[in-house]
DNA sequence: CAACAACTATTGACGTCAACAATTATTGCT
DNA sequence: AGCAATAATTGTTGACGTCAATAGTTGTTG
C-alpha cells in the first residue's frame, strides 16, 4: 500500500473537511467511548483471535483452516465439484486445487471424475477424513470453549444464534 | 480467507449445476451439523467479512483497517508508546512501526521524543487525525448496519455486549 | 457440423501481509 | 564498568489473494 515503498498508486487522502456532524456520542450508548466500541470492528479482532487458536489447535495436524473449512463443507455434502468450494467457501479455484491437493495427500479426501462432464472433479470425503472431522471437532469445542470463557450456556446459544443469523445472510 | 460474500460482489456466480444436498444433517453428530455448527469457527468467518467491509471502507482514504485501529486507540488515550500500541492492540512491534510512518505519512499522527526514556517514541494524533476519525466513523457505522442487516436493534446491542465480554477477557 | 464462446481445473507471476529472528540504541541493575 | 533487558526498527520467510494464461471439455450457433 502506502508502505516506505510508495510506488502504488499513492491515493491522497482527502480528508480536508472537518465540519461534519458532530456525532454526538449519547449516553444512549456508553461503550461509544473505547477501542470495540463498533461491533463490526469488534467482529473483526474476534474473528482473528478465534482464527489463531484454531490454527494454533490444528497445527498438529499439518492442515490449516483452510483446509478444515474444505473437509467441514465434504461433511455436509457429501461430493462436492471444486468449482462449489470455490463459490461457496470463498476461496479462489486455484487456491482450492492446493487445499484438496493437500488433503488427498493425507488421504481425507480424493478427486474422482464426474460422470457428466469430464472437465469436472468430484471431491470427496474419505472415511479417514472423516474419522479425522471426528476427532477434530472435539478439540475445536475445546478452543471455542476456551474462547468463550466468561459466557455462560444460555448467553453461548444466543450468541450462536445471532452470529448464524448474519452469516446466512451473506450466503455463505 | 477472504470468504465468500464480500469479494466477488460484481457478478453472482449462479451455480446452475446440481444440487448436492440431500443433506440429512444429524444433530447428533456434531461434526455433522453443518459449516457453522461450531461458535469459533463461525465467529472467524464473520470476523474476515467485517474486516472486508472495513477495508473497502477505508480504502477511500488509503488507509487500512490496522490503521483505524491505531488512529482509534490513539483517541482514547491520547499519546502513546508504540509499545503501548504492540501490546494492547495485539499486533507485532515490527508491524507497529509501518502503521505509524503511513499514519506520519498523512499527517494524522505523529512521533514525539519520549522525555524520559530515549528509546521510546511517544506517538500522538495529529488534529487532522482526530478529524478523520469523526468522519470515518460514521462510515463504519454504515458498514457495521450493513454488516448486522437481519439483526434488530436490541438485538445488535445484546451481539454487542456478548462480544464485548469475550472480547475483554482476552486482556485485548 | 464446424467454428466459437463459455467453463473447469490448473499453473505461474506478482504484490500484500503477518509472524519470527536479528540489529541498533538506550536503559536499569549489580 | 559490565551485562541483561527493553524500544524501535530492519530483514526474512511463508502464507495468502489476485490476476493472467493454459489445456481440456462442453454448449451454442451460424
Amino acid at each position: 500500500m502506502l508502505e516506505s515503498s510508495g510506488r502504488t498508486e499513492h491515493r491522497e487522502p482527502v480528508i480536508t473537511r472537518q465540519n461534519v456532524t458532530p456525532k454526538p456520542i449519547d449516553a444512549h450508548e456508553p461503550w461509544m467511548r473505547g477501542l470495540h466500541a463498533d461491533t463490526g470492528y469488534l467482529l473483526y479482532r474476534l474473528g482473528l483471535r478465534s482464527g489463531q487458536l484454531f490454527n494454533a489447535c490444528l497445527q498438529e495436524s499439518g492442515l490449516r483452516l483452510r483446509h478444515y473449512a474444505v473437509l467441514r463443507f465434504l461433511a455436509t455434502s457429501d461430493g462436492a465439484l471444486q468449482r462449489e468450494l470455490s463459490a461457496r467457501l470463498g476461496y479462489d479455484p486455484s487456491a482450492i486445487v492446493g487445499l484438496v491437493d493437500d488433503l488427498e495427500k493425507l488421504g481425507f479426501a480424493e478427486r474422482r471424475p464426474s460422470p457428466d462432464d469430464r472437465r469436472s472433479r468430484i471431491v470427496v470425503l474419505t472415511g479417514s477424513g472423516r474419522a479425522f472431522l471426528r476427532d477434530t471437532d472435539e478439540a475445536g469445542q475445546r478452543v471455542t470453549g476456551e474462547l468463550l470463557g466468561p459466557l455462560d450456556p444460555a448467553e453461548r446459544e444466543t450468541l450462536h444464534a445471532l452470529l448464524l443469523r448474519i452469516a446466512e445472510d451473506g450466503l455463505n
